[in-house]
DNA sequence: ATATAGTATTCTAAAATGGAATGGGAGGCA
DNA sequence: TGCCTCCCATTCCATTTTAGAATACTATAT
C-alpha cells in the first residue's frame, strides 16, 4: 500500500479528472488510471463509477476519503515533527565530561562560546571517566571532554586543550617530600590512595607500578579527591593523581612531587570522526581557534 | 511511501531483532534490512542504532512509532469497514421497479422470496420507466423489473414473468366497443387518451400508428391510469394500454377489446450480464425456478 | 581460537513503475 | 450524419524496485 496512492485517491476526489490529477501530481494521466485502478484492486472495491465524460465518486470512494485523507496528514504531521527534531537537534550539542571540567580552561573556553552563539544550546552530563568512551561511540553524545593517557583510536578526533603531568602526593613528612622530582619505584613501600577503576586514572597508574616491576599496596580506592587528600595528611598513605587536580588542594599539609613516567597525557574534546550537527561543528571550530588565541598568550 | 515499511518498522521495534521480524512478516532477514534502510532514507532520519548483538531505537524512532502504530490502525480500520459494508450490500438487493409492480404476479414472487431468505434486504424503489434502463446500466440499481417492448440489447440478461399484450379501451358506446379484436387503424380517428412520455408505453403506441400509417390526435398524455378511464367513461376518447394495466379497472362503463400488433410485450426482471452480489445471485436462481412451478400450475 | 548471533551486502530474477503513444467511446456541433 | 474533442483505458518499453538466497562482516561468548 503506497501512500502515493491515496495522495492520487484523494486530489482525484477534488477534480474528478485524471489528467488534472496528474497535472496536479506531476505524473501522466495513463499512470493516474493505472494507480487508482490498482488501489481498486487492493482495497477490493470500486472508487469511482466511470461515466464516459464525468466519473463520480461510489459509496465506497465516500468510505475511504476520509482515512485516506487522516492516514496522509498524519503522515505529513510526521514529517513536520521530525523535520522540528533534527532542527533542534542540530542546534543542541549533548557533551558528556569528567566531573572535575570546571576546573580546566576548557570551562572557559566552553561559556565563551555559549556566550557568543546563544542560539546553541548544550547538555552537560557528568560521567565517570570509565564511561565516557562508550558513550561517544554508542552515540549517546556526540562530544566528551576527558582526560587521555596515550591516545590512540583511529576512530576519533580530538582537540588537546591542555596537557597534564603524574605527581606524587606526599604527606609533609614523608622523607622524599623534599624532592624534586621521583620514580615511581621510590615509593613502592608506601600505602597507595588512589582513584578508583571508575575513574580512567586507575589503570595507568597500575601500568606505571607494572611498569617498575612492583604491585602497590592499595589502601584506598575511590572517586573523591578531597578524601584522599586528608588521608595523606594523616599520614595513611600516599598518592599518584594528575598535578591540575591536586593544585587544587594547595595545602601546606602535602607536598606534590612531580613524577618522571613516558605516559603521555592530556585534557581534550573528542568526538568521532565523521558528520556533525552544525552546533557541533561551529563548537569544534570555535575551540581550535581560539585554543590558540589562548595559548599565543 | 509504503505500509510495508511501517509494518516492518513497528514490528522491529518490539522484537528489536531483524530475524525475528523477517520470521513474523514472512519475509527474510536481508529484507529487513534493506526496508528498513529505505524507511530511514526516506524520512531522513536514523531509526535504530545498530550495535552488534542488538539494536536499539533512536528518540526519532520514538517519535515515528505512534505515528506509524496510528496510520497502520487506520488503515485495517479502513480495509475493515470497506469489509462490513461489501458484506451488507452482498445482502442488499436494490431494485428500480415500474410503479404498478405490486399487480404482477412477481410481487408474489418477491415477498416469497423475502420471507424464506430473511437475512437478505430487498431496497424497492419506483422509477419512471424511462429511467429505469439508465438506472440500471449506471449501476444505481443492480436489477429492475421493467416492461420491455422487442427487447433486444444484448449487454443484459432477463426473467420474463408474465406476457402482456395491447388492448384498446373504449366506452361502452363506442361503435367498436362490441368487436371481439381490432387493429389500431380501425382507431384513427378517435382521440388518443395515453401515458406519456415518462412511461415506455408512450412510443410503442407512437409507433403502432406509425406502422398503420396514422399519427394519433393525443387528447391526454400523462401517468394517471384511473385518470384515463375516467375520460374514457366520458366519451372523451380512446386509450391504448397492455391489458394487465386495464384489466386492475374492470367496469361496466367501458369495453376492453385486444389488438392485434406484432410488437412483443413482456414483463421481467432484468439485470446486466456477469459478476453479482450473492443475493442478487440468490434472487435471480429464486426467480428462475419459481417462476416454473407456478408456469407448471 | 572458534563458534555464534546478528546485521549488511551482493547477485539475480521477477515485478512494479512511469512515460509516451495509442485505443476507443460518448457527447457536442455543424 | 459524421467529424471533432474530451477523457479514461491500454499497450509498449525502459527503468527502478523488490524479494529471496547466499554470502560477508563483526562483536560477543565460550
Amino acid at each position: 500500500m503506497d501512500l502515493q496512492k491515496l495522495k492520487i485517491f484523494v486530489d482525484l476526489s477534488k477534480t474528478l479528472n485524471y489528467t488534472d490529477t496528474a497535472e496536479n501530481l506531476f505524473t501522466t494521466q495513463g499512470n493516474i488510471s493505472k494507480q487508482v485502478m490498482a488501489l481498486e484492486k487492493e482495497l477490493g472495491v470500486s472508487l469511482f463509477k466511470r461515466a464516459h465524460r464525468k466519473i463520480e465518486m461510489t459509496q465506497q470512494g465516500e468510505i475511504v476519503l476520509p482515512y485516506a485523507k487522516k492516514i496522509l496528514l498524519d503522515y505529513n504531521e510526521l514529517s513536520n515533527k521530525l523535520n522540528d527534531f533534527q532542527a533542534a537537534k542540530n542546534l543542541t550539542i549533548e557533551m558528556h565530561t569528567i566531573p572535575t571540567m570546571p576546573s580546566y580552561q576548557s570551562f572557559t573556553l566552553i561559556t565563551q562560546f555559549l556566550q557568543k552563539h546563544p542560539e546553541v544550546h548544550m547538555q552537560l552530563r557528568e560521567e565517570e571517566s570509565y564511561n565516557l568512551f562508550t558513550s561517544l561511540k554508542s552515540g549517546k553524545c556526540e562530544i566528551i571532554f576527558a582526560r587521555t593517557f596515550d591516545f590512540d583510536d583511529s576512530d576519533l578526533e580530538r582537540i588537546i586543550t591542555e596537557e597534564d603531568k603524574f605527581v606524587a602526593v606526599l604527606p609533609k613528612k614523608h622523607p622524599l617530600a623534599k624532592s624534586e622530582k621521583l620514580t615511581i619505584s621510590q615509593l613502592k613501600n608506601d600505602p597507595f590512595l588512589i582513584l578508583g577503576k571508575s575513574t580512567n586514572l586507575y589503570d595507568p597508574v597500575i601500568k606505571l607500578c607494572r611498569q617498575a616491576h612492583f604491585t602497590p599496596r592499595i589502601a584506598y580506592e575511590g572517586t573523591r579527591v578531597d578524601l584522599i587528600m586528608q588521608m595523606v595528611q594523616n599520614n595513611m598513605g600516599i598518592s599518584i593523581m594528575m598535578q591540575k587536580t591536586a593544585q587544587n588542594f594547595d595545602s601546606e599539609e602535602f607536598s606534590i612531587v612531580p613524577l618522571t613516567t613516558n605516559i603521555a597525557n592530556e585534557l581534550c574534546f573528542i568526538r568521532v570522526k565523521g558528520e556533525h550537527s552544525s552546533a557541533n561543528n561551529l563548537f569544534w571550530k570555535y575551540i581550535q581557534t581560539n585554543l590558540k588565541v589562548l595559548q599565543a598568550k
